[in-house]
DNA sequence: TTGTAGGCGTTATCAG
DNA sequence: CTGATAACGCCTACAA
């Protein structure tokens, strides 16, 4: 491999000149940096990071630790959002996915602190507590839709279920909607309990009697092998005496549900029935006719703005334990009419 | 850091044979093991990858490059094989998206010459025929989902959507089904016309008359932005004299259309209408009711299949190009049912 | 403005 | 079986 010394040889200077040149270092002559530039290229020179990286004892690369990433596609999201920030400041992301099992998340943490990794990402595929296995290596680490359980060492940053339903809520209100039926996420996780709560406070602000509102629960046990109850709950809701004029959903996928129940009942959308989701999981939430309003799940700032808090943490070395909140914006298309 | 040296010092030994140790040579005596084995616990000692590379200039570490991860999150399944692979035979995983930008691809490469990568997995998320800016830095390479147009230079590892078209069609003509819609994909997806292909070719072997074909286009365009004709295509074919009794759609997303379009004209599922779909996209293919009967697209072996592959090249070093080819299973739902 | 000497943490070589 | 010493490619410190 052509190393620093084959450039200088070349170039007919010495080794740290050519160093210099690479790192953009001042004091070279423009006509000593042209040489060097021009051996660099004919001989196809690149730096080796690896031994950069002995002598300054920084790595410049930054891990990301996973759960499940099958059982969510879509919060693959957040890892373009770290790779968008890293990418433009010149950092490397070296990717582990534990699968779900704490053992082989230990062996991570091992294999990041092997590499000398400046800082870990530490996402999770779905809003949720978690107990990370660190095997306590120190290396700074920001949880990405997470929240740490017992520990309180890792500043974290997660959507705001909250005011993403709250703002759905309120938009359906708006639009004259007081029979509303909800159909709640799986407990498990954590979004469920916000949204739901968003949707009770939201609702009884505006004078809603609780007897206007019918509230299921969609699915529930693990992830990935959860228990569907969606149909059959939109089903009920439907044929009630007073149906409501609205459903909240749990999230997009499981309005699909919603959307067939309605439909195999004979209502039309929106006209007879109005319809919110929640993530705008695109996929579903442009597929279904007509298209669905929803909250958006901000999954791409969330993995942005883990990457530069991360870093700024790197520099400032004062990594206090805190919790950020990212909007989950509302997303209007054309599932919501205004109650006739 | 804690090195080798002090790990030495504490177990009173050389360096050399803390290496050693520490790699599973052989030659070293059961107690001078475990008394290095010792010191490294005590110490918390971690071997350094940079320094090791710099040595052997083996760097162990996959890097994987991607185009649009956010606009078809199902296929970072691949990434999740490669992943397992990468994890079961102890290689590290260095990852970057291009975000269809090609001097973005280009800048990866050297970024992944600089880190001397041992070989490159280059992924898309969608079935495409690609043509990488890899700069020409002769890494062994696997393309996963793509296969290279004008240079033949590297291996590529596909999803066989013949074949899963195939048996698709087979099924539904097996259960008795002529009249039959299908809604095609975006042209600009390879699997488009393969899919297409079979249906026609194994429609034809079946002695159904082209006639009772019925055949649309779902969606044009460039991905993410792509026009939709899928729900009036579906309605405008189910409305037909002699409306199919079966439509093919040319993935999954596209079903759920379908299905609103079929349950909006009163039609029961699969009573009335079947319908299969295509990729077992399971957040939707599952999230249907009855649920999608469809073709599973490979995703997870193509990753630790390519991953495997690579790894392979490295050593024989004869790194003929050629293409393979894995399978799409039939995953039997509830979407279809035997023609009436 | 440029060059020299030394060392980062490992492993390879070869001698003991 | 074990250890001393050199070397990998780069950067820091210092000297010229």
């Amino acid at each position: 491999m052509v190393s620093i010394v084959s450039v200088a040889k070349v170039a007919g200077v010495s080794n740290k000149t050519v160093s210099r040149v690479i790192n953009g270092e001042p004091y070279v002559t423009e006509e000593t940096r042209e040489r060097v530039e021009k051996a660099i290229r004919d001989l196809g020179y690149v730096p080796n990071m690896a031994a950069r990286q002995i002598r300054s004892s920084r790595s410049n690369t930054f891990g990301i630790i996973t759960d499940y990433v099958s059982t969510t596609p879509y919060s693959v999201d957040i890892v373009r959002g770290i790779q968008d920030w890293a990418n433009a400041n010149g950092k490397t992301i070296l990717m582990a996915n534990t699968g779900g099992v704490s053992e082989r998340e230990a062996e991570i943490w091992k294999t990041f602190q092997s590499h000398r990794i400046d800082g870990v990402l530490y996402v999770t595929m779905y809003h949720r507590i978690v107990d990370p296995e660190t095997g306590n290596v120190g290396i700074p680490t920001v949880m990405i839709n997470c929240r740490p359980q017992t520990n309180e060492l890792f500043p974290s940053i997660e959507p705001d279920d909250y005011q993403g339903a709250q703002d759905l809520t309120r938009y359906l209100l708006e639009k004259g909607h007081r029979r509303i039926g909800y159909i709640r996420l799986n407990p498990i996780l954590l979004g469920a309990e916000m949204r739901l709560d968003a949707f009770r406070q939201t609702t009884w602000e505006f004078g809603v009697s609780e007897s206007d509102l019918s509230i299921r629960l969609g699915m529930e046990g693990p992830v990935g092998a959860e228990k569907n109850y969606v149909f059959e709950a939109a089903t009920e809701l439907l044929q009630q005496k007073d149906r409501p004029t609205a459903i909240m959903s749990g999230n997009d996928e499981m309005a699909i549900q919603i959307y067939i129940a309605a439909l195999t009942l004979g209502l039309r959308i929106p006209q007879d029935l109005s319809i919110v989701g929640f993530d705008d999981f695109r996929t579903v939430s442009m597929a279904l006719k007509p298209e669905l309003t929803t909250a958006a799940l901000p999954y791409y700032d969330l993995g942005f703005e883990g990457a530069k808090w991360l870093n700024g943490l790197l520099s400032d070395a004062m990594i206090r334990p805190s919790s950020r909140v990212v909007p989950c914006k509302l997303v209007e298309r054309a599932s919501v009419c205004r109650t006739q």
